[in-house]
DNA sequence: GATAGGGCTTCCCGTTGCTGGAAGGTCAAG
DNA sequence: CTTGACCTTCCAGCAACGGGAAGCCCTATC
């Protein structure tokens, strides 16, 4: 197959997989003309990426599930202490967005958004809300 | 003041208020030794500055709040409407790391998490759970 | 006056994960 | 033979800084 292809049946961007390539998480042949070229097993493990980037994983941890999933010996233990890790990120990036999002959303609520130029969002900037 | 005063004073890195400076949010006078002045007029937009990027508004959207906020005549309904629209940025991630997390979460939980090597969580991500 | 230390300056590279674009080779169809 | 869709490489850039080098500046101490 052609990148092209690949790039259809993985559901990547071209530019996508020539990167991956680039940093050495897939290793296509080349034809006699140049062109990469991809087998069945590097599609899947295209998709595999691409779904493993779609829950959040890094390239990093990408990379390190890649190389679980084709140690046929691995313990489920590193993979499952991995995701876990990765679950954790989520949990608190999800915190960090909930954190923002009752201080942001108090302060749109207290907003007239009128054409008057009093405005609590920016007071609320411009001094940290004091509740003395 | 001198950099390392305002930083302290406003909670950012010196290099991110250079940072500042360079990308033209704050202008700096400049004392006869090269040194940074900052007055507290200074400070207060730098401190302005790093609650909205608390709040994870972007540097653009920084930028024009800090616009707004200067300008006297504004109408509360220009910064209702980018705080509102920030908030739909902040709703959108939290959906999308939620969904993340659902499906991540379910993934860990169905896997053992020991030394054999079957793993749901690498299976889930060699194919895409199909649920027939 | 010399020296040590801290703070300040600029400059340039690295990060993450790509994306866009230019300049050019290749291939199949008409 | 030409057109157009592929493919190739390389270079540049995004956000929002952070690290570190090389080199002034300022103050304190001896």
């Amino acid at each position: 197959m052609n990148i092209g292809e690949v790039s259809q049946a993985a559901g990547l961007p071209a530019k996508t997989i020539r990167y991956y390539e680039d940093i050495g998480l897939i290793t296509p042949l080349r034809g006699a003309n140049g062109y990469r070229q991809f087998t069945q097993a590097h599609l899947h493990k295209l998709a595999f990426i691409a779904r493993a980037r779609g829950l959040g994983f890094s390239i990093d941890q990408c990379r390190t599930l890649l190389a679980l999933y084709e140690d046929r010996g691995r313990a489920s233990a590193d993979v499952k202490d991995l995701a876990r890790t990765h679950l954790d990120e989520i949990d608190a990036k999800m915190a960090e967005l909930a954190e923002m999002r009752r201080i942001l959303a108090d302060l749109v609520h207290a907003c007239a958004g009128d054409d008057r130029p009093d405005c609590p969002i920016l007071s609320g900037l411009a001094a940290p809300i004091t509740s003395d």
